[in-house]
DNA sequence: GGAAAAAGTAAGATGTATCTAACTTGGAGG
DNA sequence: CCTCCAAGTTAGATACATCTTACTTTTTCC
């Protein structure tokens, strides 16, 4: 058994790696939360909360004590040490930043907003948090003072749209047209000056053969591609094409303060 | 979960829809890069590119054939069914928006933003992908067309910002501005209606006895909260408060084009 | 056409997170 | 003060993703 090992290691006081996973660190932010409640965090309440057995909760914290971070005596309720109130902190914001991004601004519905905060909390340094921090005040801030390209950004976010395939996917003799180009630099330049740019109308064309090739037709213009570039080039086809309409967006409601 | 499909599926003998982890979903996003720039997906291809060993690769790719989503035979190159390669497409395609978000709009470096991608790309559902996309290519076009306030949201990102803690780790004695109030209706309402709003001005005064509860100076007004709401207040202390400026925010720049 | 190299596979082990089924402890009521 | 129940703990097992080492098959090249 992984845990009687683990004991039996730390009893004898060999130093062991003491790796925090993101999930070790779920358990912290839960301990976090009810401690700045007022509460003292208990087996039960971690084990409800995160929705698992208690026998697990116990695990975790055996790691988290192992590790500093929390404090526990037999039977008795856990407590943040400083280093781990501090870690645990600092996930608790970055999970109150983003959910505060999907819920609030992207308006998404609660439960998917937490769940991309509760996987994005532990990929964050403090910088991302910072940029996060800033981009979603300032848009709160502006939607707050009415501002109309917020509310035309909003608007637009609930749009139906068709969602985009790689032109390597597309079949021949269909049309379409670019949504974006994934490539880095500098295959990204030369595929803007063929005229693949977002906005532009392509045709496919049947493949030369070698199978390596894409034929297709840009804007009046015949070009070749290899598969590998046509991969980050991608399409929107059928007869709604969202909100990209060939040759300008003019149709687009778009910052009517301007 | 796993554990209850697994009984189920030997009690019955029957085969119900495989579990495909967001780790296995990895391995199949991977194998879609490579059809689609026209190579074939091998299992050196594969370690290399998620960083594993060989052995991982042919076990990741045993559940992918047991789930239907790759048709292998031994020693042969993967290919990706339609129905693998249907989902395939939907999380390569994830993956690319949200590269696009963090790295292309929000600014983070590319290690970082793929690292986010990584890990949200698998949280999502179509709806969600739709908005952030909508999203995105909002921002994307009124950047290209050197919208002021696009400008201005990005500069104010990459501002030097002081991070805030709950009202309830605030000492006492210690001033401070309220930055967000994350908790829900109606305690969200209350609290605004106390003063407790984005850019109020407090101060924490000593605590009544009993450790409950938590006092306060906000605009002037003395109030006292309960530990359980005074976690959902968030302060930014110290001389740098950020952007937030008691009163008003006159001095912050925003939208030079209004 | 055969030997060496490369690619693929198998077997067995580790580490993490989880479960269920016992077992132990502490405290609340009678 | 004792009993009993809820809370906490331990033991043992499973699922999953991973590794290393060794073996097998395919490819390459002389």
């Amino acid at each position: 058994m992984y845990l009687t090992w683990r004991r039996a290691r730390h009893r004898f006081g060999e130093v062991i790696r003491l790796p925090i996973s993101s999930r070790i660190e779920d358990y912290m932010e839960e301990i976090f939360a009810l401690e700045i409640s007022g509460r003292e965090a208990t087996v039960t309440d971690l084990a409800n909360a995160l929705g698992v057995a208690k026998a697990t909760v116990v695990a975790a914290v055996r790691r988290l004590s192992e590790a500093s971070m929390v404090s526990h005596e037999r039977y008795g309720a856990f407590r943040l040490t400083e280093k781990g109130r501090e870690r645990a902190l600092r996930i608790h914001r970055r999970h109150e930043h983003l959910t505060f991004l999907f819920e609030d601004i992207l308006g998404f519905d609660k439960k998917r907003a937490q769940a991309m905060a509760c996987v994005l909390e532990h990929e964050m340094d403090e910088e991302a948090e910072v940029r996060i921090m800033g981009f979603t005040d300032y848009l709160a801030r502006a939607q707050k003072e009415g501002r109309e390209w917020v509310k035309d950004l909003l608007s637009v976010m609930g749009d139906e749209r068709k969602l985009p395939r790689p032109l390597a996917m597309i079949p021949e003799g269909e049309k379409g047209v670019v949504t974006r180009v994934t490539a880095e630099e500098p295959l990204r330049g030369r595929l803007f000056s063929l005229g693949l740019s977002p906005g532009a109308a392509i045709l496919r064309l049947a493949a030369p053969p070698g199978d390596e090739l894409v034929n297709l037709e840009a804007d009046g213009n015949e070009i070749t591609l290899k598969m590998t570039e046509a991969a980050s080039v991608w399409i929107c086809t059928g007869p709604d094409r969202g909100p990209y309409k060939r040759g300008g967006m003019e149709d687009v409601p778009y910052n009517h303060s301007a």
